[in-house]
DNA sequence: TTGAAGAGCATGAGATTAGTGCTAAATTAG
DNA sequence: CTAATTTAGCACTAATCTCATGCTCTTCAA
C-alpha cells in the first residue's frame, strides 16, 4: 500500500500544530478542535508521541502537550517510527535475508529502493513540512546504486 | 505503515525473474518453484499483471507468461500501481483538499513528501532492480519545495 | 482426446487499523 | 480540602484489508 497510517498523519498534523504555536502547553481538546481530528484518537497518538520523547505532556488545568524536539532538527521519519514502529517497506528489503533466496535477484535492489524511501522521510524535517512557502526542502546528494 | 503489499513484492520478484530469462513463456509453476512463492497466489498476481498489460499469458502446454514491457523502461511504480492501485501515501497529501482544513498547515508539505516517495518508485526501473552490480540507479535532479 | 496451463470468480481466515469507553493519577483554582 | 481539568493507561469493538486457497471454465499443444 505504501501508505502512512492515519495515526501517523494525525501525529504529523499535531506536531506541526504545536510547532506553529508559542504557548507552552496545548491541550488535546484545542488541537483536536483546530485540526478536526477525533479527540479520543488524537489523545492516543499524543500519548505515544510523549512515550517516544517527542512531546511532553502536562496534566491538570492549563495542561496539554508541548514539543520537546526542535522542528528544524526533527526528521519526519522519527515521528513516523514513534507512531508506527520501524519502517518496513518490504520483507525482501528489510528482512535479514531474503527467504525466497536462490531465485530472488531483487533483494539488493529492493534494499536500495527502501533506503531511498526512508531517506525521503529522514531528510525532511518538521519545519520543512510547515513551510508552504519556498526555500527549505533539503535535496539529497546524488547517489548511485552501491555494489 | 508505508509498506508494499506482499502481492507487489511477489509481482516485482516475478517480473524480475521473467526479465532475467530468455525463454518466451515461463509457467507459474516454474516461477513459483524458483522464488518459493505460494503458486496459487502468484497466479493471481500474474493474472493482474496480465490485465495491466505488463505481461502476456499464454495457455496450454508450454504456456506461461512473458514480459511485454522493456525492463529498462518499466518504472517500479507502474508495477506497484497495477497490483495495488494508485499510490496513496496519506489522505492529507492525495485527497483533493484536506478535510481537516483550516488548522492543517501541512497539506502542501505532505504533498511534496508523497511526491518524493512516488518519485523513488517512478525513477527506478525493473532493470535497476536487477542490477546488484554497479551503474544504473538514476539519480533525480535537485529539487526545491515548490510554492 | 487428453493433459497442461492460464482466466475468472468466490470465499475464508487472519492481521491491522480506526475509533471508543472507562478508570486512575496529577495538577491547578477556588 | 475540594472540585474541575487534563493527561496516562488499559481494554475492546468494528471495520477494513490482505493473504491464501478452492473450484470451474477455457485455451492449446501433443
Amino acid at each position: 500500500m505504501l501508505r502512512l497510517t492515519r495515526r501517523a498523519e494525525y501525529g504529523l498534523m499535531a506536531m506541526a500544530f504545536l510547532a506553529g504555536r508559542s504557548e507552552s502547553h496545548i491541550s488535546v481538546r484545542e488541537i483536536g478542535n483546530n485540526l478536526a481530528i477525533p479527540k479520543r484518537l488524537l489523545a492516543e497518538v499524543l500519548k505515544d508521541l510523549a512515550r517516544g520523547g517527542l512531546v511532553e505532556g502536562a496534566r491538570g488545568p492549563n495542561g496539554g502537550y508541548r514539543l520537546l524536539a526542535e522542528p528544524e532538527l526533527l526528521p519526519l521519519g522519527r515521528v513516523v517510527e514513534v507512531l508506527e514502529g520501524p519502517i518496513h517497506v518490504a520483507d525482501c528489503a528489510d528482512g535479514g535475508s531474503c527467504e525466497h533466496e536462490s531465485g530472488c535477484a531483487i533483494q539488493h535492489g529492493m534494499r536500495f529502493v527502501a533506503g531511498r524511501i526512508k531517506q525521503v522521510l529522514d531528510q525532511s524535517t518538521l519545519s520543512d513540512l510547515l513551510e508552504s512557502a519556498p526555500a527549505a526542502a533539503p535535496t539529497p546528494p546524488p547517489q548511485r546504486m552501491p555494489v
